[in-house]
DNA sequence: GCACCATATCGAGACTTGTCAATATCCATT
DNA sequence: AATGGATATTGACAAGTCTCGATATGGTGC
């Protein structure tokens, strides 16, 4: 996958890992966790789910806090707003699709059907 | 990237590219697109296009419909009902982050903070 | 049939990612 | 200062992804 810059795209690539979306599940069903309560839940080392915290810190996902030896991951409102968008700007094809002059579909550029 | 199996880390995969976010969001802003255009749009070429849209119709995201030549792109209902579920499973965690008993946070199986 | 067009598939190359073991860093306690 | 626990970083490898040129497939029209 080519680096990704634009940082729709970013949050989108950050979710779009198993151990990752198991992340921000947890943290959204807790609301802040312990990143030390993270390895258990998703079968990888302890180096693995720092990375993937990593990920989802640069990608603007996560925040940390800091308390004493353990560090407090939680999810941060403009993330889930600015995915929320994201979510609202697909919009499905037409119901019915298509169904009318299929047959003589022609002009060299093809027209869009009437949907 | 390890090959996703779970249908939600699919449909997050399939959108976290730039060249298939495009996509998407010409199909939803156009209804259905032919996919002879969507070369111009990316700046890729005519068999990177067939692969993105690929992955597009094995996620779940994309119906094809064949007219003559062409064949017809339209974004499938499903997933973007699946989508925005996933957009409203996410929650940010406490607005204030956890003010008060930062200092002395110790018991041995570390306590989630009362958020 | 044949030529032409749109689209898909194949094969290969450069690059990115996920994972781990080993190690470093940072904090708290003794 | 030294020890111990929690987390981050480094370096490496296997596996995946994106892209392209070349080629195959499938439909249309002569």
């Amino acid at each position: 996958m080519k680096r990704a810059t634009d940082p729709d795209v970013r949050l989108l690539q950050a979710t779009a890992d198993p151990t990752r979306l198991s992340i921000l599940r947890q943290l959204s069903a807790e609301g802040s966790v312990c990143a030390c309560n993270f390895s258990d839940c998703c079968g990888v080392g302890q180096p693995t789910v720092s990375h993937h915290l990593r990920v989802l810190r640069e990608a603007g996902w996560v925040t940390t806090e800091r308390r004493g030896t353990w560090i407090w991951y939680a999810i941060r409102q403009e993330a889930v707003e600015r995915f929320r968008e994201l979510a609202g700007e697909f919009a499905p094809g037409p119901a019915r699709p298509v169904a009318d002059l299929s047959g003589q579909a022609k002009p060299l550029p093809p027209a869009r059907p009437a949907n």
